[in-house]
DNA sequence: TGTACATCAGTGAACGCGCGTTCACTGATGTAC
DNA sequence: TGTACATCAGTGAACGCGCGTTCACTGATGTAC
């Protein structure tokens, strides 16, 4: 009896983990917000939840499954970025000024996510060489989405013409995504934090007028 | 006599090498351009040369360095892409038209490099933690400065004002890159070669407006 | 022109490291009677 | 309520792999006399 007490595991508690495959994901996270899709390391995985290392293979074909599913985790987070910052939107504002505060709200929460969370952000740009297609989960988040309601409003209030959207799409999506790219990698390092912004904030104005 | 003829290797002929850190670098190129950053691995250069593993030591301080020798080529390679397409440019335009023609020309040899040379193009922005500040080669080429001659030809020709071309050279970057890295990793992958021409042309017309 | 010698380019062997994945398995658990 | 049993979550051990880097060295070469 007390021989069982003192086998208690501080990590478990019983033989069976009991929410292994969460556990696995949660901790695979962690180890990717750090060091991006690299410090995805199967056996750091295993050990700092506590278990053998081949214990995964029960709920992730490979590392590169594993790697799929923490890179849907970081696009539903980096949703939620993006939402914080549509959701700070006025709402007293005529159709064509809320559709162009909400391509720059979109905008800024890609930014935000990018440099808050740089790790995951490569790690949901990171190029995941096919996991077998019959496992791909069909509703998965796309990137592109992500800009996909404020083009809509901008379209709704004659801004943009139907044809153009798609092209606009990638407009924005290349200039945004670009400058987080080179912020991430380094190429801003000899600017300020504030300098940053500001920078941010006269691409956001080249967006617009691009349009 | 005759034994020192047989002795005689493929790759080699003389006791020393000669001209070893230039294979070397030129044998990394290779590696780099068909793997990226991570497929340049030491062993593997030297193996290739024929050399032993730690003879690369002489010349280079370590992988890190061997890797910013690489870069440095990578990115003397895209600049001559870069010429490449300026070189093409009719001279009977007036400065304006001429001055937004570079600009394409400018953004087009940066695609067409990320796209022909992937690897090298990724090794270019691969984050090098930091080498000796000592060792730096202070008249490194910078990507940024890429675009720098065509922004410097709009303002001559009054399209753009000095304040302007800072931020306009980063939106310009910025958009062109992540253009470039967006077809890299993937994202691109449903559409067909010439839709991502026609969809580069579209950019290329948003830039402009945006200026 | 010939010899002695110092230089330093490249060697050989090893260190320490850690990874992803496979195999045959064990034993706590939940279930059926 | 108590017992027999099948399930399957997690184990233990090993395979095969290759990397970057350090150390003490050797011997062909170019140079000085």
């Amino acid at each position: 009896m007390t021989r069982l007490i003192h086998k208690i595991p501080i990590t478990r508690s019983t033989y069976r983990h009991g929410d292994l495959k969460r556990a696995l994901l949660e901790t695979s996270v962690m180890l990717a917000r750090d060091g991006g899709p690299d410090a995805l390391i199967l056996r750091e995985v295993t050990r700092r939840v506590g278990v053998a290392p081949n214990a995964a293979y029960r709920y992730f074909a490979s590392r590169q499954a594993l790697l799929k599913a923490v890179q849907s985790s970081a696009l539903a987070l980096m949703a939620v970025f993006i939402e914080n910052e549509t959701a700070k939107l006025p709402s007293e504002l005529t159709a064509v000024d809320f559709a162009f505060a909400n391509l720059r709200a979109v905008g800024t929460g890609y930014l935000k996510f990018a440099q808050a969370e740089s790790g995951l952000f490569r790690v949901v740009f990171a190029i995941v060489d096919d996991v077998d297609p019959t496992q791909v989960n069909g509703d998965d988040l796309e990137p592109f989405q992500l800009f996909r309601a404020a083009l809509d409003q901008l379209v709704d209030a004659k801004v943009l013409t139907t044809e153009n959207k798609i092209s606009a799409q990638y407009f924005v999506w290349s200039s945004v995504h670009g400058l987080a790219t080179l912020i991430l990698n380094g190429s801003l390092n000899h600017m300020t934090h504030q300098q940053v912004k500001v920078l941010e904030q006269k691409l956001f104005d080249r967006i617009e007028k691009g349009l």
